[in-house]
DNA sequence: GCCACGATTGACACCGGTATCGGCCCCGGC
DNA sequence: GCCGGGGCCGATACCGGTGTCAATCGTGGC
């Protein structure tokens, strides 16, 4: 009892979480160094079973968990996974949060978000000095930023862990995930050719990224299959905005001879070529079916709601986590990597 | 020279960034002790200016920066700022996300982003170890968890710094930044009043948060100034979704006097309003008016697109990092915190 | 000319972990 | 009985900063 006495309202502060616990608490309370606390925290295999369920047994008690900015001093690395994004869409970034901490849940990790203007200047030393700062376990870099070869030459100096997603493979397989755009393409491509679709346009994205050259490409394979083809006057040049896909849908609908159907790269421009199709007097999906991609909250918001790609961003997200934190294997499902076609109400047979 | 021959390959690391400099390294280049080094980073008054201005030499010569890790460690706090939120909607997030950025640029801090769920039983819990383990310099809470008062004691029993960002005064005015949401509904209400709409509807949020009150609130105060009144069998519950929405416009419009204008208490209700009232026959703004709030995005992708509120989301979000960094005093103007009327097409005056 | 005092500065311990390395114990082999 | 080696564990230094406190120095007041 004795012994125990000048612990005594220190346990107590500890057990009624007035004051966090430390190793050192744990250690004193275990009978133990510090340094074998520290071992089972890491889950170092040389600790015997009676030693580990001891410690355990304390750490369960005062609820003791390690301080991150101590081990990551130690560790010479923080416990932060930063978020590199230059992507406009709020819908976009929030999934890939969302993803990314579904993938991190229980480990430990944080998510740090920071937003990048790809046009400026000091792009590279901005995320640079951010990663060395914080020593960064690990960044995930979407599009369009992912695809900066700049970035990720600097990435790859760094040493620090990362991952890139983007449309086609950019890096090393440990270091990308393909959101395989192609595919949504290919899908929106079939869909509308099932339809009996023959003559149909295409309005591009901004030419930066790839993800519109991949979408373009998808759709004309699954024209291909039908044994069609996409005209090249039939295809607008967009930017992604609402404006382009208005501006491009009204060149493809006055052409003599006109498309019964356009897919756009994103919903943005598709709810443009709505809105174009009313001006030009045409009903949607009786004159025109549109396509759209991303499946933004303005494909079901807007009348008639539009057909749709749907990106699995969410999970996504979370495959870049796990891989960074590296815990568990990934989830081995392939298919829930895949774009998906969403019918509503934008698509259906051509008149006549 | 003999002197400095050991440190020659030394600094060459260091200015080529091979090693990031540490305290030491430049306590050692500028000849003085690293905790006046310290002093000077820390901006301590107790530095003579030639002192002073010799490390302030050496730290921009070889780019050192404190490691916010180990400064942590030491004052025990880290320089993190949590955003904790489970606002459903996107651009809110994004937003408020890009204003705590704003807020913070230049200080040294990071944001790290924790969405939460208010129906979890172990809410507070999951919160208080998001805190305390990461040990944050300040939280900072949107709506609907700010206004949870639970949520609140915890945090005043942490001793953490926060800000909680709800429609009206819910703590002492250091930790609360009002958004001012009955300002906007007397916006919507003097809008419609000043157009000549003499009997208007509303459809409310869910009842939760205290935003929809105060929204309906300055609505009537707005009708108040005209010396209109809104009727209580105008008033329809809604939820914030886009079917809410329209079930409630639905019920108000069947009325035998139905009204020519109504206010939604969001953008995804007043887009199924619109909805409702094409149902009906009804045109927009012709044969009813229309007024939303929050200026998503959808109300400009709507047709027609919705006239209404536009909250400073982005505003708010870089005063209430400002007030956490308390770096600056907070930007002076007030208007810039206030809601604003954005008006579109979905607002006429009432036939006949 | 002596002393108290404020302005500067540094030595040292400490924040809460981890790495290194050596010690102890127990076992089997010779 | 002695030695070598593996399993387990702790003493100590260290990660890169900050707090405490005492030492030093120049100065004005008397």
């Amino acid at each position: 009892m004795s012994s125990r006495t000048p612990t005594t309202s220190e346990d107590e502060a500890l057990l009624s979480g007035r004051r966090r616990a430390t190793i050192n608490d744990v250690a004193r309370l275990a009978g133990v160094s510090k340094k074998t606390v520290s071992r089972v925290i890491n889950r170092s295999p040389s600790v015997s079973p009676e030693t580990r369920e001891k410690i355990e047994a304390v750490i369960a008690r005062y609820g003791y968990a390690p301080d991150p900015q101590a081990r990551g001093l130690a560790f010479r690395r923080s416990f932060l996974i930063g978020l590199v994004y230059d992507n406009p869409d709020p819908q976009y970034v929030v999934n890939m949060q969302n993803g990314l901490l579904d993938g991190m849940r229980g480990s430990g990790f944080e998510l740090v978000v920071h937003p990048c203007d790809r046009n400026s200047a000091t792009l590279v030393p901005d995320i640079r000095a951010f990663i060395e700062r914080q020593k960064l376990f690990g960044v995930v870099l979407t599009p369009p930023v992912s695809e900066d070869e700049a970035v990720a030459a600097m990435l790859r100096e760094t040493g620090c862990g990362y991952v890139r997603i983007a449309s086609v493979a950019v890096d090393e397989e440990s270091h990308s995930i393909v959101t395989n755009d192609r595919r949504g393409g290919l899908l929106a491509g079939r869909h509308l050719a099932d339809l009996g679709h023959r003559r149909m346009g295409f309005i591009s994205g901004s030419d930066g990224p790839r993800s519109s050259r991949e979408r373009r490409r998808g759709f004309e394979q699954g024209l291909a299959e039908h044994g069609l083809a996409l005209s090249p006057d039939c295809v607008a040049e967009g930017a992604y905005s609402y404006e382009s896909g208005q501006e491009g849908a009204r060149r493809l609908l006055a052409l003599k001879d006109r498309p019964t159907a356009i897919f756009a790269a994103s919903d943005e421009m598709a709810a443009g070529v709505l809105h174009a199709a009313r001006e030009a007097g045409l009903s949607t999906p009786g004159d025109l079916s549109v396509v759209g991609f991303d499946d933004t909250q303005i494909a079901s918001r807007v009348r008639p709601a539009l057909t749709t790609i749907r990106a699995p961003t969410r999970e996504i997200g979370r495959r870049a986590a796990e891989r960074l934190v590296g815990g568990l294997e990934e989830s081995r499902d392939p298919k829930e990597r895949l774009p998906s076609l969403v019918v509503r109400e934008s698509t259906g047979r051509p008149k006549g």
